[in-house]
DNA sequence: ATGTGTGCAAAGCATTTGCAGCCAG
DNA sequence: CTGGCTGCAAATGCTTTGCACACAT
């Protein structure tokens, strides 16, 4: 099961955080948006059309930063593009972006696990992994070769 | 052995790029940089102080370009800073990049690739490693407790 | 000669910040 | 009531682009 909207709401307003309609609206969009990879231009959006009220990104940013700050929500850098934000229920995973076309698969989260235990190994490095993507080609494209 | 800057000049110049002081000035920088991890900016520094003449950032850049489009360069991104470059022949290593102290890690090639390998058996995705860092907590930040 | 490369200036994109008023508590 | 939160506007940091002139070939 993933997290409500109310959860989060929730959490913040126990942390002392204020809720406004701003808040409530991102809340909603990153609860609906559970296995996507958002921007923060698409939470933006979303949320706007959401709150019909005015909204501003600042307000946004802020708002995601609130939510971070609680360990509800985290985000990743995908490449060249802007930082992508998904619940932090849903990490644990390595994102992986293929160069050719775009898409984005990802490394389950046992993998994923077993990577970081990996590289702890080698380097006593304790890799957060999914807080950044790894670069590459996909399986179709690798085997479709004409890199 | 690591590779020069006039081996880096005529291979440019073999593309049939133009060799001009500003691009000399760059292919001398990342040839002398070689382990270092330099950010556009580092480099600008360096190749303006190296030249005497007036240099622009936009000229770096587009220098940077030519050389990663000679397979000559590669960049990483390095979290929220900007991205870094380093020659070619030194890549194949993941980056790794504490989070706390700003450290920068290396996993040694032969790791790195046993990472691709796991992460090609279990998705088929081809990663490329080393083009984006991995963020966490370097050995001593790990031991030494407060996150 | 000629068109590639340059410096300059300005724009672009994602994100951050300063500020005065507003509204949740 | 009152300070945290908002929208607005402007600034930031990194990178890209448009342009007319300069210079490598």
């Amino acid at each position: 099961m993933h997290i409500t909207a109310d959860k989060l709401v929730d959490t913040l307003s126990d942390r002392g955080y204020r809720i406004t309609n701003a808040r409530r609206a991102v809340c909603e969009v990153v609860a609906a948006a559970h296995d996507e990879h958002l921007s923060a231009a698409d939470i933006y959006d979303r949320a706007r059309a959401k709150s019909g009220t005015r909204l501003d990104r600042s307000t946004v940013y802020r708002t995601l930063e609130a939510l971070e700050a609680s360990g509800l929500l985290a985000h990743s850098h995908m490449g060249h593009g802007p930082s992508v934000y998904h619940l932090a229920e849903d990490a644990g995973h390595q994102h992986l972006i293929c160069r050719r076309c775009g898409t984005t698969t990802t490394l389950p989260r046992e993998e994923s696990e077993n990577l970081a235990a990996a590289i702890r190994v080698a380097t006593g490095f304790v890799a957060d992994l999914n807080h950044f993507a790894l670069s590459g080609l996909c399986a179709d494209c690798a085997s479709g070769n004409t890199i």
